[in-house]
DNA sequence: TTATTGTATTTGTCTATACTAATATACTGT
DNA sequence: ACAGTATATTAGTATAGACAAATACAATAA
């Protein structure tokens, strides 16, 4: 158990980078809102845009009323933020790292060519 | 519902990356796996190593029962692989895409400097 | 005001997941 | 063969998550 250097430039330790139980639970929190095959798709359709509640329903192909719910989850734990505009509401992916796992995460698990 | 190019290298749309069904099932399912507080520590205990089942016990702190299940999980939506040796079960993350992905979330969630 | 559209919330039900305790299996050493 | 150690599996229970249907709320339009 102990300190491996993981290059010149900082010197902590791997148990220090994730394995505090604080950073743990905050990732485990935000992959669980996050791995919804539902929820997954809605953060597809946003990517770097923002985009109506209706226009994710039509998107994504659920009633309204669930999309409503998961995207309530992926507001509350922070994931994505919401503007209202009238009668609508917009959401947009909440912050730039989450922005970047998603699209990390496509480079992993998408089939396509890159 | 357009195609919106990402760049000079590659000419395929944004739907094409991520809306695809069989895409957005597949990281479901992995980041399902994955984002369970117990599980995660498993993966950052093992890191690129391999690492017996009693160690993994020690490291991570539950029964042995609780983490043979958590680790029957994993095995079986590939995200990791187990070695026999003699009288002790060894695992590994089994592939490099799961190894960037959680080196990359460390990025993403960690508060460590970096 | 009433009707309409867009979004959110509540409630009930069904399914999945997590955990523990107990037990089973597999290998090792004597 | 037996005892001991390492790991896996099973069964039971408790909790969380998912979805639909109905309803509530908010803003606009008539």
């Amino acid at each position: 158990m102990g300190s491996i250097a993981l290059g010149s430039k900082c010197d902590f330790t791997i148990e220090d980078m994730l394995v505090k139980e604080e950073d743990i639970d905050r990732a485990s929190r935000s992959l669980k809102a996050i791995s919804h095959p539902l929820r997954l798709k809605i953060l597809c359709v946003l990517g770097d845009k923002e985009v109506s509640v209706q226009d994710i329903v039509d998107n994504v192909g659920t009633s309204q009323s669930n999309i409503s719910q998961h995207l309530a989850i992926l507001r509350d734990k922070g994931i994505l933020a919401s503007r209202k505009d009238a009668n609508r509401v917009y959401y947009r992916v909440g912050d730039y790292r989450t922005l970047r796992l998603i699209s990390m995460m496509q480079e992993v698990f998408c089939s396509a060519p890159h």
